[in-house]
DNA sequence: TCGATACGAAAAGCAACGTTTCCGTATATG
DNA sequence: CATATACGGAAACGTTGCTTTTCGTATCGA
């Protein structure tokens, strides 16, 4: 039931299905509770694991929850052609993938204190997402100046909206929002 | 040096002094290390305060924040009759007064927890600015069916650059990024 | 089969910090 | 003047939750 990481050590070596439940299990935590309210012993308990196996991979709660970032796939985003329909989806993934008020919010927090922690969640949230999102709006309507704003935009209303105001965000109405405002611009 | 609040009871009444000095104390502490590295102890020096003087007013440290959040004075803004030079002046304003991004980011994740803290928070930023604002853009861009997005979205990308990505942000600078995007929607 | 290491479970260790209490002193009402 | 309460300073209390350690057992390489 395990697959090893047949390193040139001696022992018994680490199982990655260990490893794969308990960064799984924060993932969905962090999704739940967001990062503040993710216990080390929470995650654990879910992934049926014990705490000496966790800190025996990860030596820090920041650098677990980065890891597990990390791990998670990204978005998987296949362009069909028509510009405007691809924008939608992708606003609308974006709203589903981040997810509840609680799960953005504690990190905010946290990534102050630990840069790693920033890194991952850019990477994983952002970096991605941004030079599609600007080539999507850049087809439809080319001339525009404030793609870059846009950018940055985009995600801040959703943020504002499910950390700050605590909404509840419908991702096709957010993206039919989002669509309306770049076809203004062509 | 103590104005009182003489009600009908007996005793020493409060210092009106020692809560101002508290409250303004609470209102600088806040911006400088954020709601989460605010420590009640550090209020109570800075306030040149003992900590039972704070607790007599305020039972809780959300409490006292929520109470200095809305201690501060408003935005003062005053229209000068140009929209876009308006605009562009309140949003200077805003991105000043969101300050840095110790300070929104760790109230994102208290205000899951207290809302009175959320109230407080939505009341001092955003109630008062969002009519203005959408007045404001209204009158630049009158047919332009995205305002209330833009509501969101110009707050929100404050907040992705300084809590998310650390970035400097200049006030000037972002309010003519702004007010470009608003008059592309004429 | 032996030695080294991993595993889950449970129990300490321990540091931070909000909150409470105590002290001696000051300042109000009556 | 007597009483009640506020004040600053400092110490104490209590909780929470990350991290470490210990235990008996399991699983790998040699």
């Amino acid at each position: 039931m395990t697959s090893a990481t047949s390193s040139g050590t001696r022992g018994r070596p680490r199982s990655s299905d260990r490893t794969d439940a308990i960064l799984d299990a924060t993932n969905e935590l962090c999704r739940e509770v967001g990062y503040d309210g993710l216990r080390m012993q929470d995650v654990a308990d879910r992934a049926g694991a014990g705490l000496a196996t966790i800190y025996r991979r990860w030596s820090t709660k920041p650098e677990l929850v980065a890891a597990a970032m990390r791990h998670r796939k990204m978005i998987e985003f296949e362009p069909s052609g028509d510009p405007v329909a691809d924008l939608r989806s992708m606003i609308s993934s974006m709203v589903a993938d981040i997810g509840t008020g609680d799960m953005v919010a504690g990190f905010l927090g946290a990534i102050r204190e630990h840069e790693d922690l920033r890194a991952a969640l850019i990477d994983s949230v952002m970096a991605e997402m941004r030079p599609t999102l600007m080539g999507l709006m850049a087809e439809i309507a080319p001339d525009a100046t404030s793609l870059s704003l846009l950018a940055d935009a985009v995600p801040g209303a959703i943020l504002v909206r499910t950390a700050l105001l605590d909404l509840e965000l419908d991702p096709a109405a957010y993206a039919d929002e989002v669509v309306e405002l770049v076809l203004a611009l062509r």
